[in-house]
DNA sequence: TCTGGGGTCCTAGGACCC
DNA sequence: TCTGGGGTCCTAGGACCC
């Protein structure tokens, strides 16, 4: 019988490097250090806190950035650098607590639990922790100490940058019922203005509410679930991180109008993009989908499953492709600005590897020639299930 | 203020199976 | 042929996060 254990002590730990992209930039390049910087060229993926002084944040427009602070310095964004200060991060992390839940690649919870002989506390954890990345990765980490999860993620930013906090057990609702709705992790603008609505502005108006009022305000399942993560009954488990989930690339493409060639041009391209990546990581996936935006701003995806999971770019590309022509209607009346590719439903790293491999000749020479190549290997009658790959079938 | 690229998790409804 | 209960898988969309 599995008893769960409740944590009497503020022992998980939010690590979480600050204005990261950046932050890589100002140390590899000494004519950046305490200047406002933006990684980024159109738009500003991570903006150096010296920008943020100018009111400049993440997915601002580049021309908007420069408006504000005319000597931003613009950086163009390097993304092997910053896996690979990640990855300094994390052995760092790794070093300090068995139990790592990492959130993005600047970001992760530690458990600090238990390890007060041979780790210290974990007060202790997190002072070595901050040095260690700043000694070893060259990198600001600013951390929150709590007994949730929502608590040390919630201390970590309020103490940034290059800061601690740790919020005492029992001290939890004066720290939280304090903050604006919208500033917890979770809660978006759809959920925000639902509260607002009512009339509900900080925390500490909803904790007040019993559980049902705030089920009616926002909905069922959501709305029970943030009252628990809010009281601190929720989130108080760092769980390992089970690996990445899905394995997707996007282009955005303006309003100008796209022929249906010039469309296919940029699925291939991304397929490409999306293969390669799988293949490099030893992964493949089963379920293939096609994200589109519409002109009016309205999003649509599309998507369908193969019986067994591939990292063939020629097969995942006749799927993605045959998604596209089915949105075609849709695509002429509302018009496409955005195209995205991603695979899902991934195996074990490694699994179906090889058979992808090997389908992908088969798949060059037409989808029906790679479904068959599956046929016979798996001695499957039918390849995929679900009403759009039937019809995608039927008609092979 | 709609601007880019990469993700996660959840839910509803239908198909299909026993 | 209808009726009932229970479950899995797939597609599509929504909301959120960095």
């Amino acid at each position: 019988m599995f008893v769960r254990q409740e944590r009497t002590d503020a022992s998980i730990l939010h690590a979480d490097a600050d204005a990261f992209f950046a932050a890589v930039e100002q140390r590899d390049d000494r004519s950046l250090r305490g200047r406002p910087v933006a990684v980024g060229s159109g738009v500003v993926m991570a903006a150096s806190y010296e920008a943020r002084a100018y009111g400049i944040r993440g997915g601002m427009g580049g021309a908007e950035a420069k408006r504000r602070c005319p000597e931003i310095r613009f950086a163009p964004p390097r993304f092997t650098a910053y896996i690979e200060a990640s990855r300094g991060l994390f052995d760092v992390f790794r070093g300090l607590s068995p139990v790592v839940e990492g959130l993005s690649l600047e970001e992760a919870f530690l458990d600090g639990a238990g390890l007060d002989h041979i780790g210290g506390t974990p007060l202790e954890i997190a002072d070595r922790l901050r040095r260690e990345c700043m000694e070893r990765v060259g990198l600001a980490v600013t951390v929150g100490l709590g007994r949730t999860k929502l608590v040390a993620k919630m201390a970590s930013r309020a103490a940034k940058p290059d800061g601690l906090l740790l919020i005492e057990p029992g001290r939890e609702r004066d720290f939280l019922d304090a903050l604006p709705v919208e500033s917890i992790w979770g809660i978006g603008p759809k959920t925000a203005e639902q509260l607002h609505r009512n009339g509900l502005r900080r925390v500490g108006d909803v904790t007040r509410l019993p559980e049902g009022s705030l089920v009616a305000i926002v909905g069922g399942p959501t709305g029970s679930h943030l009252h628990a993560l809010l009281t601190n009954r929720r989130g108080t488990r760092v769980r390992p991180s089970s690996g990445r989930r899905s394995v997707g690339a996007q282009h955005a493409i303006g309003r100008a109008r796209r022929s249906r060639s010039e469309q296919r041009a940029i699925v291939a391209s991304l397929v490409e993009r999306v293969s390669r990546r799988m293949r490099t990581g030893g992964r493949s996936g089963r379920t293939i989908s096609l994200r589109l935006r519409f002109g009016d701003y309205t999003r649509a995806t599309r998507s369908l499953t193969l019986a067994a999971p591939t990292a063939a770019g020629g097969l995942i590309e006749l799927a993605a492709l045959r998604l596209l022509d089915e949105a075609g209607p849709e695509i002429s009346a509302r018009g496409l600005t955005l195209l995205g590719v991603a695979v899902t439903n991934l195996s074990a790293p490694g699994l179906g590897v090889q058979l992808g491999l090997e389908l992908d000749s088969a798949a060059s020479q037409g989808l029906d020639l790679a479904l068959d190549e599956i046929r016979g290997r798996y001695g499957a009658t039918s390849v995929t299930r679900g009403p759009g790959t039937d019809r995608w079938l039927s008609e092979a």
